[in-house]
DNA sequence: CTAGAACCTCAACCTATATTGAGGTCAAAG
DNA sequence: CTTTGACCTCAATATAGGTTGAGGTTCTAG
């Protein structure tokens, strides 16, 4: 019998179960507590236990992420919730309202930049300076990769 | 009279006047070609000199880049261009066609995920196991911000 | 009661994409 | 000929998002 299963399916969730649960990996959930997206409370010997609503959390996190937000934002958003009480369908509605607007406005980002490159196809203009894909103050240059976020 | 002009748009630009040209930093230049991505040669007071090829190089890197390309892949891309002639227009363009295809990858990826946002706001569902946005097997969890690409 | 699995902390490391700074050289304008 | 700005190298720092490992503790099945 498993540690997991030890736990009852009752109200706490050891790291691994949760792991297991969430499918992300146990240093994972120890980093998300650290950056203060999920939170625990500690058994006698100082293990973690998770409450059930942190798989919903850490579910939200993913699809978040997914969707491009970063996580110093997610914890802002998540911070946002209603203390006190466990967060209902239409708290978690409205988190991804919010992210839904993000996630349309990365995909028109990138449509419109699709758009530029079948324009510029076959032209071979991408250096000449009217090109649209060279345009330094272009919108788009805001989107990209993630990475590209530490310019921003 | 600045150094750039000194350049006197012959065939040789200074990083300087490359970095003004292209919109990037002269750091960035300098990271650029540790990486590979772009070549110079050098003065007799070793200062470098980039040819006029390197400001449309650098062109697209930037639209890769923003189309979601790793430079560790645009490097792959540009050094299969033909050696021992400037590329010509069909040649960027081939790379660009590649580049579209992934860039329109990204953006259907990020469609669906919208679109089962769309159906799950309101449902409150996300920490339910057949929310198709929790399944782990999902395709889509290839997808994400740049930061993602390190987990692939 | 004991072995092994699962847990703990803390620090170091990793990728990607650069930026910043220290310390020194080079080149051209005045 | 001096001063100033652009350039050089190399190392350290930064962000985001984790992973890995060392060294030690706890829990639970047998």
């Amino acid at each position: 019998m498993s540690k997991a299963q030890s736990c009852k399916k009752l109200h706490s969730l050891s790291v691994g179960d949760l792991a297991a649960r969430a499918g992300v990996s146990v240093s994972t959930l120890h980093f998300y507590e650290t950056k203060g997206l999920i939170a625990s409370t500690r058994t006698g010997g100082n293990q973690r236990r998770f409450g059930r609503d942190v798989l919903r959390r850490v579910a939200v996190i993913r699809v978040a992420q997914r969707a491009g937000v970063p996580l110093a934002e997610i914890r802002q958003a998540l911070d946002a919730l209603p203390a006190r009480r466990t967060p209902t369908a239409a708290d978690w509605a409205k988190l991804s309202e919010g992210w839904k607007a993000q996630l349309e406005a990365r995909i028109a980002s990138l449509t419109h930049l699709k758009d530029q490159l079948d324009g510029c196809i076959g032209c071979g203009c991408l250096s000449l300076s009217d090109c649209p894909l060279r345009n330094p103050g272009d919108a788009l240059a805001k989107e990209g990769p993630g990475a590209r976020l530490l310019q921003g």
